[in-house]
DNA sequence: ATTTGAATACGAAAAAATTCGTAGTATAAA
DNA sequence: TTTATACTACGAATTTTTTCGTATTCAAAT
C-alpha cells in the first residue's frame, strides 16, 4: 500500500487546500492566500518543508524560489477523510453524515437538486 | 457563545463515541470498549480526566469508581465537525461532501432511499 | 486485622504540531 | 562592485496530545 496513512493535520489541510485551488505555488503565495495574522512566513515555510518530508507535497527547486505542488490528490484525500469521519463520528453510516451535512442549512436549493440528480444516476446502475 | 470551541482530538472522539453508544461508563468500561492493545488503562484514565477539565465530559464521583458521561452531545459535535470538514476540505460545498460520501460505495440502496426521502422533505418546506 | 486488588491522582516523559529567530545565499538594483 | 532584498535552511522553543510510572486510597476477601 502506497500512501494510505494520509492524515494531514489541520494546518497541513489548509495548505493543501490552497495548492489544490490555485495549482502550484511558492511558499509566499500560499502564505498570502492563508492570510494568517497570527503566524509568520517562516512558519508556513517550515510547515511546507515538513509536508515535503512526509511526502504530502512535491517541490521544484530548480530556481531559487521553490515551487510546491500537492502530491496527495484532492479526491483521494477527501475520500480518506470522509471515510474516517463516517467511521469515527457517524458509526459507519454514510447516510447519517449526509443528513447532518444537509440539515445544516449549508445546502442551497441548487445543491439539493444537484444531489438528487446524482442519486438518480447512482440508482440507475 | 457557549461551547463553540469543541475540537476533540482523535483520541477524545473515540472516547466520546463509546459514551454516546453505551451511555454513561466507568473508565474501565471505556478502556475495554476501545480494546487498545497499544496503550494502558492509565492512559485512558488521564485522557478522560483531561476531557473533564475541558468540559467535554461530566462525572459522578459519589462512589469510588467514577462514572463519566458525555457533555458534548452527539448531534452538536457531529454538526460542528461536519461543518468544519465542509469548510476545510470541501471549500464550503456541502454537496461535494455528500457526493464524496455517497460515491464511496459505502452507501447501500436502503441508505440512498433514505436520503432521497429526506431530500424531498427538505424541499417541501 | 491484614492483605490484596482495583481505582484515582499526579507528575512527568515522549511524541507530534506549531511557531519563530537567525544565519546564510542568491539575485537584482544601485 | 557593493548593497539591499527576498528567499531557504535549520535549530530550537512552545504548545498540545499521548503515554506511563508511581503513590495513595478504598473496599472486599481472607
Amino acid at each position: 500500500m502506497s500512501n494510505n496513512n494520509i492524515k494531514p493535520t489541520d494546518g497541513e489541510m489548509e495548505i493543501l487546500q490552497v495548492l489544490w485551488e490555485k495549482g502550484n505555488c511558492t511558499v509566499r503565495e500560499v502564505h498570502e492566500a492563508l492570510n494568517k495574522k497570527d503566524s509568520g512566513y517562516t512558519t508556513t515555510l517550515k510547515l511546507m518543508q515538513i509536508m515535503h518530508e512526509k511526502g504530502l507535497v512535491g517541490r521544484d527547486t530548480s530556481s531559487k524560489t521553490h515551487v510546491y505542488e500537492a502530491i496527495a490528490s484532492r479526491e483521494t484525500t477527501q475520500q480518506h477523510l470522509v471515510k474516517k469521519m463516517i467511521d469515527n463520528v457517524f458509526n459507519g453510516s454514510a447516510a447519517r453524515l449526509v443528513m447532518q451535512a444537509l440539515g445544516n442549512k449549508s445546502a442551497s436549493k441548487e445543491e439539493i437538486d444537484l444531489i438528487k440528480e446524482y442519486l438518480n444516476k447512482l440508482e440507475n446502475k
